[in-house]
DNA sequence: AAAAACCCTGTAGTCGCTCCGGGGTCAAGC
DNA sequence: GCTTGACCCCGGAGCGACTACAGGGTTTTT
């Protein structure tokens, strides 16, 4: 199997399979005569394993680990679950802050009032009055939240 | 005002500060006779500007953007609406894609019997089950989504 | 035999910072 | 006067997870 083979069959890109080598996800394929990398059953199923992991969003670093318990079955699980905690509370943190941030965009959205220059745009005013410390539109008062990323 | 006041005053990072004039969101300031930068009222607003369009998740290039209605009040006002319907819509998107991944992973938890070792982890089980493209807890079926990013 | 499709390596670019090294400047304390 | 510490300068590297490209070689198709 050949490295295209391999990321039609995982719905990988060619370029991020190199990439996972590279960084040590994917052991280095055997090689054909040719130079062109060669992959088995093995790989294939490790590549899958690692494109759903990555689907789940979780880092490459925690994939690694994962991907080291797979072959170490005789590891505790705890920290198996440990990790999967540690993801979902991540991903629950980043879902707080992205609905929050919804609603003020929806309401910011809602402060056109179709005026047709700059000027008298609501969005626009909001914005800058926001700048200035005022109330606006889609944060109620003053904010100091350094709540976007985590 | 020194960097260090205006970061303080807009909660910005003065790396950041550095940054967004270097990346041509901030115009070159002022300079004392040290070579300090030096920052008035103007700069401090146009800094609050940024840093509250951030806090929306906007690209700098979206700021930039918006920055020039600003400094343009006679441009068409429909443009602004447009940018921020994107953005929104690519909050939507995400947040989409979020909430089925904390689905995902919460179904991925459940499946932890607290087995010692991890082969016998419920989760490991899953996740490679995924990899053999078979039906796991989080994952109904074969997934072939490319939804994460956007 | 030529063209298209695939493969290789290595490097640079993306985004929005963040950190570092190696220096200069300035106010306070001893 | 001299040290200490806080602040400032600049340029460059690093982060994560790719993505794109340049410049070559090989294989398959036409």
């Amino acid at each position: 199997m050949r490295i295209g083979e391999l990321g039609q069959a995982t719905g990988v890109d060619v370029e991020t399979v190199r990439y996972y080598e590279k960084a040590g996800l994917l052991p280095p394929s055997g090689r054909q005569a040719n130079g062109y990398r060669s992959y088995g059953p093995v790989q294939l199923e490790r590549l899958s394993f690692i494109r759903h992991c990555r689907a789940l969003d979780m880092t490459l670093a925690d994939i690694k680990r994962l991907l080291n318990f797979v072959a170490r079955p005789k590891a505790n699980c705890g920290d198996i679950d440990h990790l999967i905690d540690d993801q979902i509370s991540r991903v629950r943190a980043r879902l707080k802050s992205m609905r929050a941030l919804e609603k003020q965009l929806t309401k910011l959205r809602a402060r056109c009032r179709a005026g047709r220059v700059a000027a008298e745009c609501g969005i626009l005013h909001d914005l800058v009055a926001a700048a200035h410390g005022e109330a606006c539109a889609c944060h109620g008062g003053r904010s100091k939240n350094k709540s976007r990323g985590e």
